[in-house]
DNA sequence: TTTT
DNA sequence: TTTT
C-alpha cells in the first residue's frame, strides 16, 4: 500500500504551447512547460527573482484538455505529484530527469489566448478558461495510476503502451 | 514580486541520517533523502510499488532541528518548494539537479530513534516528536530566502556564504 | 464547471473512535474528530496552544477504511475540502456547521490502537497503519461528488440516499 | 509544541469588496469573502454546482496589502488554515464560526478591478496583480500568531489588541 | 475529545 | 537508502 505522501501544487504560466502525443493504445500524453518565480531579498537588499520551470505531465483524458486547452501564457493551477527519473542519454551517460505528474488542473482566466506559439503551428485559440478537470474519474481509468513514461532530455517518441516504464 | 505557487507537501522517511554542513557564515544546511511509495495496478492488475526519493534541504534554523531531530527511519512532514539547478559536474558535463527546499518540518510518530545509523558517528537519540517547526520567524533570517545551493550529485563542500548561487 | 481550488490537508488525531452510519442505499458515512494544535507567541512571549477540532467526513468506501482502521488516537494524513452547511436546529433556529469532506487518507504511525475507546462497545483494534486511500477510483462512484449531509449539532439519523442535500 | 498540520488552500473570487479594520493597537485586519465551486454529477447524471463561501480573514500586514488589492470580483490565491470559534449571540445564544486565516495570497489575473463594489465606497481600482504576499517576515511579528478575532456572525467592532482572544 |  |  502507499506510504507516505507526495504532492505539488503549482499555479503559474506555460512557457509554450504544450506538446500532445499518443501512445499507441491512444491514451494522451502532453507536457507543458509551467514558469513559477519568486523573490528573496539577497544580503544586501536587493530584490532578487528566480524563476523554476517545471516541466509537468499529463496524461488520458487530463492529457487531451490539456493540449486542447492551454497555450502558452495561460495561467493554471495543477496538482499532482513529483516523479524522478533516470535514463541513459543518448551519449551513454546516465541522466536525471523530474516531472510534475499532474493529476488536477484549472484554468484561470490569466491570459488565455496567449497566441504567438512556439515552435510549430500552434495558436488554437484557448477556450473558456476557468473549469477544473481531475484524472479520477472511473471510466477511462488512467490517472496517476498510469503516469509518466521517460522524461524531458529523453526522447519520447514511438512508445508503445506497453513501454511505459511502470 | 512573485509569481505563482510552487508548493510541496511530503510525508515520508528518511532513507539515512540527516547531514548537516555549515556555511562560513555558520548557517546550517542539513539534507535528508525522503522515501515516499506509491501503488498502482498495471494493466494485469497487479499491484506495482514505486518509490520516489526526494532530496529536501533544510537551511538555517531549521536545519539545525533537522540535523538535531531527524534519524535514518524517521517519519517526517516537510513542506516546501520545488528548486531545480543546473551545474557542470567533474567530467565537464552538465547535470541537473532538484531539490525540496523546506520551509516547514513537523516530525510524526513514526520509527522515531531510527539507529543503526549510516556511515558515520551517527546514532544520537531522536529527541522528542511531533513538533512543528519553520523556517519564517525574523531574527535569523534565513528562510527560503536562503535556498539551496547546487544540488546531489554536486559536492557542497568549502563553500562561503557568498556562493550561495542566489 | 467547477470554478475555483477548495482544498484542505490536516494532519491529527482524533479525539474518539469513529462514528460510521449507513445511507438507506448502503453507503457508509464516517465521522471522525480530529485535533490539530498550533502554537504562538502572545504579547508577554509566553507559549499559547491552541487546538482546533476539524470535524471530518468519508463517504463510502473511505468511509468503510476509515471506520474500520482509525481509532481514538490514531494519526491520520486528511486530504479533502471545506463545507459549509446551514440547517435549521430542533429550537427552529438556524444554525451553521463546518465539515471536511476527506477524498485522500493515510494512517500514520502513531498511537494506533488507541484503545479504551469513549462511549461505545469500540475497542476493536486498529489494523496495519500506514496506508494511502483515496475516494477516486471508479466503480462505487461516491466520492467528493456524494458529499455531505447536514452536520455535526444536526442529527444525521434515519436519512435515506434521497435526503443527501446536494 | 505543534502537533500536527492545519493547512487550506483556496483559489476563488471575492463576493464582496474586502472590509478592513484596525486594532487599537493599529493592527489591519481584513476580512473577504471568497467563493469556490465545485461540480459533482448527481444520480440522475446532471451536472450539480455548488459553492462555498469562505470567509477569510488577513492579519497585519498582510491585512493591509488585501484591504488595497483585492476588490469584488478579484481572483486570489490563499494559504492558511482553519480556526473555528464559538461565541454568544446577541440572542444569548451560542453560535459558531468558521475563518480562514491567511498566512499567505496571491492575486491572480482574473476579473481585477472588480468594480461595483458592495455596500461601501468601494471603487477604488485594483493595483498590479499576481503578486505573492506572505505574513511571516520577522518585524511587526503579526502572522498567524496573532489570527482571528471572534468571527462573521459575531461582531468585531471596537476591539482592542487585548480584546483578540488568543 | 486527541496528541506531545 | 526508508517504511509497511
Amino acid at each position: 500500500m502507499a506510504r507516505g505522501i507526495n504532492k505539488v501544487i503549482l499555479v503559474g504560466n506555460l512557457g509554450n504551447d504544450p506538446e500532445t502525443r499518443y501512445t499507441q493504445g491512444g491514451m494522451a500524453i502532453t507536457r507543458i512547460s509551467l514558469a513559477t518565480t519568486s523573490v528573496r531579498k539577497d544580503k544586501d537588499g536587493n530584490q532578487q527573482e528566480r524563476t523554476e520551470w517545471h516541466r509537468v505531465v499529463f496524461f488520458g483524458k487530463l492529457g487531451e484538455i490539456a493540449g486542447e486547452y492551454l497555450r502558452k501564457g495561460s495561467s493554471v493551477y495543477v496538482e499532482g505529484s513529483i516523479r524522478y527519473d533516470k535514463y541513459t542519454g543518448q551519449d551513454g551517460q546516465e541522466k536525471y530527469s523530474t516531472d510534475i505528474i499532474a493529476d488536477e488542473m484549472q484554468m484561470l482566466g490569466g491570459r488565455e489566448g496567449g497566441g504567438g506559439g512556439g515552435m510549430g503551428g500552434g495558436d488554437r485559440p484557448a477556450r473558456t478558461p476557468r473549469q477544473e478537470y481531475g484524472n479520477q474519474g472511473g471510466g477511462g481509468g488512467q490517472r496517476r495510476q498510469a503516469p509518466a513514461p521517460a522524461s524531458q532530455p529523453a526522447p519520447m517518441d514511438d512508445f508503445a503502451d506497453d513501454d511505459i516504464p511502470f
